[in-house]
DNA sequence: ACTATATTTAGCTATATAACTAAGTATAGG
DNA sequence: CCTATACTTAGTTATATAGCTAAATATAGT
C-alpha cells in the first residue's frame, strides 16, 4: 500500500488519534495510555502496533515498560498542522488533562 | 465522529486519495475520474460522498454531468503538506498523466 | 415523448478492522 | 526461582467498508 495512505489510516481512528495527540505532550508507556483510553490492553497493543508500521510513534524498552514516542521530524511537523483542527476539541482536551494528571514527573517509573 | 477523524478516513483510501490528488490538477467530472481509476460507477459514486461528507470536495451539477472539485481553504492546505511525500509517488504521477491526457482543454463537455 | 448518456441509490457479498478474552513472553524484585 | 507487573500475540466475533450488479433518476438532444 502507498505509505502516505497507510499513514493517513493510521491516523483516521478516533483512539489511535488520541494516543497520537498525548504523545505529543510527552512519551508514555503502555500503561499510561491505557489509563486513558477505555480499552483494554490486548486493543491497545494492535493500536500501537498499527501506529509503529505506519512510522508515526517510536518504541523504546525501559526495564518493565515499553515507552512510545513520536516519531521526530515529518510526523511532528504533520500533526502541527493539524493542530488547528482540534483547537476546540473536547475529547483531546480532556485527554490531555489525564496525562498531566496521571504523574507531573517521571510518573511511576 | 471526530471531524479531523472523519477527514483522515475519508482521505485513508487508496481510491479516494488518488481522487483528491487528481482534483488538485484541476476540477472533473465524475466520468472523467472513471477514466483514471479501475473500479464501477456506483462504487465511485459511494467514495465521492464519503469525500463530500467528510468536506473535501464540492459538488457542482452542469448539465449532464456532475463535477467535482476540491474544497477551497484548509483541505488544499492541508494536501499541498503532504505533496512532499508523494514526489516519487509512480501511481499518482501516472494518474496525473491521465487526467492530462483525457482531453487538454475543456474535454467532451 | 424517446433515447442515450451521466450519475446515484439499493441490495448483496467478501474482506478488513476493532473489540474482547486468554495465553504467552519478559523483566524486576523478593 | 517465584511472583507480580507490563506488554504482546493468538484466536474469536461483530461491525464497517469496499467492491459489484442492477434499478432508479436526471438531463440533453432528436
Amino acid at each position: 500500500m502507498e505509505k502516505i495512505v497507510q499513514i493517513l489510516k493510521a491516523a483516521g481512528d478516533e483512539n489511535r488519534f488520541r494516543i497520537l495527540m498525548m504523545l505529543r505532550q510527552r512519551p508514555l508507556c503502555v500503561c499510561e495510555i491505557l489509563e486513558v483510553l477505555e480499552i483494554k490492553g490486548g486493543t491497545l497493543s494492535a493500536h500501537l502496533k498499527l501506529l509503529r508500521n505506519a512510522g508515526l510513534i517510536n518504541q523504546q524498552k525501559e526495564g518493565r515498560w515499553v515507552i512510545y514516542s513520536l516519531s521526530t521530524g515529518k510526523v511532528k511537523k504533520y500533526l502541527s498542522q493539524l493542530e488547528k483542527e482540534i483547537v476546540d476539541n473536547t475529547l483531546i482536551t480532556a485527554d490531555s488533562e489525564k496525562v498531566s494528571r496521571i504523574c507531573a514527573g517521571d510518573c511511576s517509573r
